[in-house]
DNA sequence: TGAAAACATACCCCAAAACGAATATTGAGC
DNA sequence: GCTCAATATTCGTTTTGGGGTATGTTTTCA
Protein backbone atom coordinates (compact mmCIF):
# COMPACT_ATOMS: atom_id res chain seq x y z
CA UNK A 1 0.00 0.00 0.00
CA UNK A 2 2.22 2.83 -1.25
CA UNK A 3 0.05 4.90 -3.41
CA UNK A 4 -0.73 7.11 -0.62
CA UNK A 5 3.06 7.90 0.26
CA UNK A 6 2.76 9.84 -3.48
CA UNK A 7 -0.47 12.21 -2.45
CA UNK A 8 -0.14 15.53 -3.86
CA UNK A 9 -0.44 18.42 -1.18
CA UNK A 10 -2.29 20.58 -3.27
CA UNK A 11 -4.52 17.48 -4.80
CA UNK A 12 -5.22 16.79 -0.73
CA UNK A 13 -6.57 20.48 -0.13
CA UNK A 14 -8.36 20.69 -3.41
CA UNK A 15 -10.33 18.01 -2.04
CA UNK A 16 -11.21 19.27 1.61
CA UNK A 17 -12.47 22.85 -0.64
CA UNK A 18 -15.53 22.30 -0.85
CA UNK A 19 -18.20 22.13 2.02
CA UNK A 20 -19.91 18.89 0.80
CA UNK A 21 -16.46 17.04 0.84
CA UNK A 22 -15.83 18.03 4.00
CA UNK A 23 -18.51 17.65 5.49
CA UNK A 24 -18.89 13.93 4.29
CA UNK A 25 -14.99 13.65 5.73
CA UNK A 26 -16.22 14.95 9.42
CA UNK A 27 -18.92 12.83 9.61
CA UNK A 28 -16.61 9.62 8.67
CA UNK A 29 -14.05 10.14 11.06
CA UNK A 30 -16.83 10.72 13.64
CA UNK A 31 -17.97 6.82 12.30
CA UNK A 32 -15.95 4.25 11.80
CA UNK A 33 -17.88 3.44 8.30
CA UNK A 34 -20.88 5.24 6.67
CA UNK A 35 -22.57 3.89 3.32
CA UNK A 36 -23.81 6.71 0.78
CA UNK A 37 -27.78 6.98 2.21
CA UNK A 38 -26.42 7.21 5.57
CA UNK A 39 -24.43 10.42 4.34
CA UNK A 40 -26.74 11.85 1.57
CA UNK A 41 -29.46 11.70 4.37
CA UNK A 42 -27.48 13.74 6.71
CA UNK A 43 -25.58 16.26 4.66
CA UNK A 44 -29.60 16.70 3.19
CA UNK A 45 -28.49 16.72 -0.38
CA UNK A 46 -29.17 14.41 -3.69
CA UNK A 47 -27.53 11.26 -4.11
CA UNK A 48 -25.67 11.84 -7.36
CA UNK A 49 -24.38 15.37 -5.48
CA UNK A 50 -23.26 13.42 -2.35
CA UNK A 51 -21.48 9.94 -4.81
CA UNK A 52 -20.02 12.36 -7.06
CA UNK A 53 -17.99 14.23 -4.32
CA UNK A 54 -17.23 10.99 -2.57
CA UNK A 55 -16.02 9.78 -5.98
CA UNK A 56 -13.24 12.96 -5.59
CA UNK A 57 -12.52 11.89 -2.24
CA UNK A 58 -11.70 7.91 -3.51
CA UNK A 59 -9.81 9.41 -6.34
CA UNK A 60 -8.19 11.93 -4.08
CA UNK A 61 -6.57 8.50 -1.80
CA UNK A 62 -8.63 9.83 1.16
CA UNK A 63 -11.24 7.50 1.42
CA UNK A 64 -11.63 3.53 0.75
CA UNK A 65 -15.11 2.17 -0.31
CA UNK A 66 -15.97 -1.49 0.18
CA UNK A 67 -19.30 -3.30 -1.03
CA UNK A 68 -21.87 -5.02 1.20
CA UNK A 69 -24.66 -6.03 -0.89
CA UNK A 70 -26.97 -3.09 -1.56
CA UNK A 71 -24.49 -0.25 0.50
CA UNK A 72 -21.29 1.12 -0.36
CA UNK A 73 -19.85 1.94 2.73
CA UNK A 74 -17.04 4.44 3.09
CA UNK A 75 -14.49 5.30 5.43
CA UNK A 76 -11.19 7.15 5.99
CA UNK A 77 -8.20 5.65 3.91
CA UNK A 78 -6.72 3.80 6.56
CA UNK A 79 -3.46 4.37 4.57
CA UNK A 80 -3.18 7.98 4.67
CA UNK A 81 0.30 9.47 4.97
CA UNK A 82 0.97 10.91 8.00
CA UNK A 83 0.55 14.52 7.82
CA UNK A 84 -2.74 13.86 5.83
CA UNK A 85 -4.35 12.34 9.04
CA UNK A 86 -2.63 15.03 11.43
CA UNK A 87 -4.40 17.61 9.27
CA UNK A 88 -7.33 16.12 9.02
CA UNK A 89 -6.94 15.31 13.15
CA UNK A 90 -7.06 19.15 13.39
CA UNK A 91 -9.53 20.55 11.03
CA UNK A 92 -11.65 17.80 12.83
CA UNK A 93 -11.24 18.95 16.08
CA UNK A 94 -11.31 22.34 15.13
CA UNK A 95 -14.73 22.41 13.57
CA UNK A 96 -16.35 19.07 15.02
CA UNK A 97 -18.90 21.28 16.96
CA UNK A 98 -19.58 24.12 14.62
CA UNK A 99 -22.37 24.27 12.06
CA UNK A 100 -23.45 22.31 10.09
CA UNK A 101 -21.14 19.85 10.69
CA UNK A 102 -22.37 19.48 14.25
CA UNK A 103 -26.02 18.90 12.87
CA UNK A 104 -25.07 16.89 10.11
CA UNK A 105 -24.22 13.90 12.92
CA UNK A 106 -27.48 15.06 14.70
CA UNK A 107 -29.34 14.65 11.76
CA UNK A 108 -27.62 11.07 10.99
CA UNK A 109 -28.18 9.76 14.58
CA UNK A 110 -32.02 10.54 13.55
CA UNK A 111 -32.30 8.40 10.76
CA UNK A 112 -34.51 5.67 10.70
CA UNK A 113 -33.91 2.44 8.68
CA UNK A 114 -29.82 2.51 8.63
CA UNK A 115 -28.13 -0.17 6.96
CA UNK A 116 -25.96 -2.21 9.79
CA UNK A 117 -27.76 -0.82 12.41
CA UNK A 118 -30.20 -2.92 14.76
CA UNK A 119 -33.95 -2.56 13.69
CA UNK A 120 -36.38 -1.12 16.26
CA UNK A 121 -38.96 -4.84 18.12
CA UNK B 1 -7.65 41.08 15.81
CA UNK B 2 -10.83 38.89 15.25
CA UNK B 3 -10.85 38.62 11.98
CA UNK B 4 -9.30 35.54 11.92
CA UNK B 5 -11.72 33.51 13.79
CA UNK B 6 -14.63 33.88 11.40
CA UNK B 7 -12.37 31.82 8.67
CA UNK B 8 -14.17 29.11 6.61
CA UNK B 9 -12.55 25.65 6.48
CA UNK B 10 -13.05 25.51 3.09
CA UNK B 11 -11.59 28.86 2.33
CA UNK B 12 -8.16 28.08 3.67
CA UNK B 13 -8.00 24.32 2.29
CA UNK B 14 -8.91 26.51 -1.37
CA UNK B 15 -6.05 28.84 -0.56
CA UNK B 16 -4.04 25.66 0.01
CA UNK B 17 -5.19 24.04 -3.05
CA UNK B 18 -2.86 25.85 -5.36
CA UNK B 19 1.09 24.98 -5.93
CA UNK B 20 1.86 28.76 -6.09
CA UNK B 21 0.26 29.72 -3.24
CA UNK B 22 1.36 26.75 -1.38
CA UNK B 23 5.02 27.38 -2.45
CA UNK B 24 4.75 31.03 -1.37
CA UNK B 25 3.69 30.09 2.23
CA UNK B 26 6.52 27.24 2.53
CA UNK B 27 8.83 29.90 1.72
CA UNK B 28 7.05 32.33 4.09
CA UNK B 29 7.20 29.61 7.40
CA UNK B 30 10.97 29.22 6.32
CA UNK B 31 12.05 33.22 6.58
CA UNK B 32 10.12 35.88 9.07
CA UNK B 33 9.28 37.84 5.68
CA UNK B 34 10.07 38.48 1.93
CA UNK B 35 9.33 40.85 -0.45
CA UNK B 36 7.27 40.23 -3.60
CA UNK B 37 10.50 40.33 -5.95
CA UNK B 38 12.25 37.55 -3.60
CA UNK B 39 8.89 35.27 -3.81
CA UNK B 40 8.85 35.90 -7.44
CA UNK B 41 12.80 34.83 -8.30
CA UNK B 42 12.59 32.05 -6.01
CA UNK B 43 9.02 30.60 -7.71
CA UNK B 44 10.36 31.16 -10.91
CA UNK B 45 7.12 32.57 -12.33
CA UNK B 46 6.43 36.49 -13.80
CA UNK B 47 5.43 39.19 -11.15
CA UNK B 48 2.31 39.34 -11.79
CA UNK B 49 0.83 35.71 -11.48
CA UNK B 50 2.96 36.16 -7.75
CA UNK B 51 1.31 39.21 -6.95
CA UNK B 52 -2.28 37.58 -7.96
CA UNK B 53 -1.87 34.92 -5.57
CA UNK B 54 -0.55 36.56 -2.69
CA UNK B 55 -3.55 38.40 -2.74
CA UNK B 56 -5.71 35.58 -2.27
CA UNK B 57 -3.35 34.62 0.47
CA UNK B 58 -3.85 37.85 2.07
CA UNK B 59 -7.78 38.38 1.06
CA UNK B 60 -8.04 35.05 2.84
CA UNK B 61 -6.05 35.85 6.18
CA UNK B 62 -3.49 33.84 6.08
CA UNK B 63 -0.83 36.32 5.19
CA UNK B 64 0.06 40.10 6.48
CA UNK B 65 1.41 42.87 4.17
CA UNK B 66 3.43 45.80 5.06
CA UNK B 67 4.80 48.16 2.99
CA UNK B 68 8.38 49.82 3.31
CA UNK B 69 9.56 51.68 0.83
CA UNK B 70 8.95 50.25 -2.75
CA UNK B 71 8.95 46.55 -1.04
CA UNK B 72 5.77 44.94 0.13
CA UNK B 73 6.58 42.23 2.52
CA UNK B 74 4.77 39.68 3.24
CA UNK B 75 4.41 37.26 6.56
CA UNK B 76 2.56 34.49 7.43
CA UNK B 77 -0.45 36.35 9.94
CA UNK B 78 0.27 35.83 13.18
CA UNK B 79 -2.91 35.57 14.31
CA UNK B 80 -3.76 32.66 12.47
CA UNK B 81 -6.51 30.26 14.26
CA UNK B 82 -4.84 27.69 16.26
CA UNK B 83 -5.90 25.22 14.04
CA UNK B 84 -5.03 26.89 11.20
CA UNK B 85 -1.39 27.54 12.62
CA UNK B 86 -1.43 23.33 12.74
CA UNK B 87 -2.09 22.64 9.74
CA UNK B 88 0.16 25.07 8.37
CA UNK B 89 3.12 23.52 10.28
CA UNK B 90 1.64 19.64 9.96
CA UNK B 91 2.21 19.97 6.06
CA UNK B 92 5.55 22.19 5.92
CA UNK B 93 7.12 19.37 8.29
CA UNK B 94 5.79 17.15 5.72
CA UNK B 95 6.84 18.88 2.65
CA UNK B 96 9.89 21.58 3.40
CA UNK B 97 12.19 18.57 2.32
CA UNK B 98 10.14 17.61 -0.84
CA UNK B 99 10.65 19.04 -4.69
CA UNK B 100 9.59 22.30 -5.71
CA UNK B 101 9.51 23.86 -1.70
CA UNK B 102 13.54 22.60 -0.87
CA UNK B 103 14.38 24.01 -4.25
CA UNK B 104 12.57 27.30 -3.96
CA UNK B 105 14.68 28.07 -0.91
CA UNK B 106 17.69 27.17 -2.86
CA UNK B 107 17.24 29.47 -5.55
CA UNK B 108 16.29 32.09 -3.06
CA UNK B 109 19.44 31.93 -1.11
CA UNK B 110 21.49 32.06 -4.45
CA UNK B 111 19.56 35.59 -5.14
CA UNK B 112 21.19 38.81 -5.49
CA UNK B 113 20.84 42.04 -4.43
CA UNK B 114 17.66 41.10 -2.10
CA UNK B 115 16.06 43.93 0.15
CA UNK B 116 17.22 43.63 3.61
CA UNK B 117 19.98 41.58 3.10
CA UNK B 118 23.56 42.88 3.89
CA UNK B 119 25.22 44.20 0.71
CA UNK B 120 28.64 42.89 -0.43
CA UNK B 121 31.69 45.19 0.34
C1' DT C 1 -36.29 -13.78 -15.35
C1' DG C 2 -38.16 -9.37 -13.79
C1' DA C 3 -38.39 -5.64 -10.56
C1' DA C 4 -36.72 -2.70 -7.18
C1' DA C 5 -33.11 -0.67 -4.24
C1' DA C 6 -28.59 1.56 -3.77
C1' DC C 7 -25.23 3.70 -5.99
C1' DA C 8 -22.35 5.44 -9.97
C1' DT C 9 -21.77 7.80 -14.07
C1' DA C 10 -22.78 10.70 -18.21
C1' DC C 11 -24.38 14.78 -20.24
C1' DC C 12 -25.29 19.56 -20.68
C1' DC C 13 -24.94 23.99 -18.85
C1' DC C 14 -23.15 27.65 -16.04
C1' DA C 15 -19.97 29.94 -12.97
C1' DA C 16 -15.67 30.38 -10.94
C1' DA C 17 -10.76 30.13 -11.34
C1' DA C 18 -6.58 30.68 -13.64
C1' DC C 19 -3.51 32.54 -17.23
C1' DG C 20 -0.88 36.02 -20.19
C1' DA C 21 -0.40 40.51 -21.39
C1' DA C 22 -1.10 45.12 -20.77
C1' DT C 23 -1.77 48.88 -17.71
C1' DA C 24 -2.30 51.31 -13.30
C1' DT C 25 -0.49 52.56 -8.68
C1' DT C 26 2.79 53.81 -5.27
C1' DG C 27 7.03 55.53 -3.56
C1' DA C 28 12.04 57.00 -4.08
C1' DG C 29 15.24 59.92 -6.01
C1' DC C 30 16.68 63.64 -8.72
C1' DG D 1 7.97 68.27 -11.86
C1' DC D 2 9.88 63.64 -14.18
C1' DT D 3 11.55 58.89 -14.19
C1' DC D 4 12.32 54.50 -12.61
C1' DA D 5 11.56 50.51 -9.66
C1' DA D 6 8.40 47.46 -7.23
C1' DT D 7 4.02 45.92 -6.98
C1' DA D 8 -1.00 45.67 -7.94
C1' DT D 9 -4.81 45.38 -10.88
C1' DT D 10 -7.49 44.95 -15.09
C1' DC D 11 -8.89 42.75 -19.39
C1' DG D 12 -9.95 39.14 -22.42
C1' DT D 13 -9.67 34.37 -22.87
C1' DT D 14 -9.36 29.60 -21.64
C1' DT D 15 -9.81 26.04 -18.38
C1' DT D 16 -11.69 23.83 -14.59
C1' DG D 17 -15.19 22.70 -11.32
C1' DG D 18 -19.73 22.17 -9.84
C1' DG D 19 -24.95 21.62 -10.34
C1' DG D 20 -29.14 19.27 -12.09
C1' DT D 21 -31.10 15.65 -14.44
C1' DA D 22 -31.22 11.50 -16.75
C1' DT D 23 -29.47 7.04 -17.23
C1' DG D 24 -26.46 3.02 -16.33
C1' DT D 25 -24.75 -0.73 -13.15
C1' DT D 26 -24.87 -4.00 -9.55
C1' DT D 27 -27.12 -6.71 -6.28
C1' DT D 28 -31.05 -8.69 -3.93
C1' DC D 29 -35.23 -10.92 -3.87
C1' DA D 30 -39.28 -12.99 -5.54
Amino acid sequence: MFSAVTIQPTDVFAALAHETRLRCLILLMRHPELCVCELTHAIGAVQPHVSRHLAQLRETGLVTDRREGLWIFYRVSPALPDWVAAVLRETFDAVCGELPFVEDDRVLAQMANRPGMPRCA
